[in-house]
DNA sequence: TCTAAAATATGACTATTAGTCATAATATAA
DNA sequence: TTATATTATGACTAATAGTCATATTTTAGA
């Protein structure tokens, strides 16, 4: 009986042609400036039938998100290196993310920008779904106890705060440069100057020590 | 010929009825969920008045977003002590901070969201003011450029930068919580807790010192 | 006080668009 | 060959931002 088979195989497909078409949309033109029926036309479907495959224009947003955390999740995990220590594996994660954050822009706006706008609603299952289980985040935690056991990272934090906030800072920044990026040149500031002048201030800190 | 003068305050006074009639609904019920004619219902006038006051209901926003940043502005200015040293005014403006986002959480989220949302849009003058002149932002940057100077931050970074980056961090764990909150709970980790773990990163960097 | 002009306010109307649903086309199974 | 199930359609509805012709109120000058 390979005819279900193949229907699953089929829905599926056509699931991911809607994404295309809608990602192609949105990533060209702007969340704001894609209504339902160009994507319908973009996809050669009718607008009706994209409602059998998302349950509403945020849905399909979603679907966009999902995929850029795939994407996110895959290049941090790749770079990990058991023989390296926790600092040393932290560090190659925050290149990673450094990298997502360069060359897949569009996904981490739209993760960025999801995330921005949806906070005002009423909890859905699916908003927390993002920080579970096999995502970024946790991953991030666990190497960083890592790096707490071998003496390579400060211990002074618990490992999940830690992630969170060095997450968050790196997050903020990103976001900065995205919401803000005229402002950097406009004071002829290079992004990727500061990118790594942050990962100084988060290896050293602010204060001016006499070592170093 | 004080009429003009009178008409002025009264063209004045009923900007700010409206916007506070908008805030009130925005900050009660979320952006999404308030149209303009609630807005005018509330604020006892018709939608066609809104529109003589603002332009679009983004401006209205827009300006709700510049109430926050102006009681920001005030707190941040009002702990600066010209007898300390740079670090210690940056520490105070830290707590500022913080304190504005525990005590005006609505508007932090006015400025999170409206920035977040409209970074799609074309450009408008509007857009930058908000990080010139007499910003929070620029006056950060003199502070830090103080405490470079007097010694107590650290001088590798130039202060336009370290200023950028402190913000964003700050801003982007202030953003976790905003919109994660019910995680931090199911972690159970405390938002104040947090943000003093943050503090100490900021200040001692992530690496594991034999010193301290 | 009266009146014309200016300023301010109104709300019915238009345009846009997310989401629905009765109907149609197509595929499956018996 | 036909009944049933699946998938697709697009005209329609509801909601709402923004407009504009009309009305009301205020001002200034005679």
């Amino acid at each position: 009986m390979g005819v279900l088979e193949r229907k699953a195989r089929e829905k599926e497909r056509r699931r991911n042609e809607i994404i295309d078409a809608a990602e192609r949309l949105f990533f060209k033109h702007g969340y704001d400036h894609v209504t339902m029926d160009d994507i319908a036309k973009e996809a050669e479907l009718s607008k009706g039938t994209l409602y059998l495959y998302f349950k509403s224009r945020e849905d399909l947003h979603y679907a966009i998100l999902i995929r850029g955390l795939e994407i996110l999740n895959r290049l941090i995990r790749e770079v990990y290196d058991a023989k390296k220590s926790g600092l040393e594996n932290i560090l190659q994660m925050g290149e990673a993310y450094i990298r997502f954050f360069r060359e897949k822009t569009d996904y981490f706006k739209a993760i960025m920008f999801f995330d921005a706008t949806r906070f005002e609603r009423v909890e859905n299952e699916s908003k927390f779904k993002i920080l579970q289980e096999d995502s970024p985040l946790v991953f991030f935690m666990e190497v960083l106890r890592q790096g707490q056991q071998d003496g390579s990272i400060k211990q002074d934090i618990p490992a999940e705060q830690l992630a969170i906030i060095l997450w968050s800072q790196v997050s903020g920044v990103f976001e900065f440069i995205a919401l803000r990026g005229k402002l950097l040149d406009m004071l002829q500031i290079d992004n990727i100057e500061l990118i790594r002048n942050q990962i100084k201030v988060l290896l050293y800190g602010l204060e001016n020590k006499q070592t170093d």
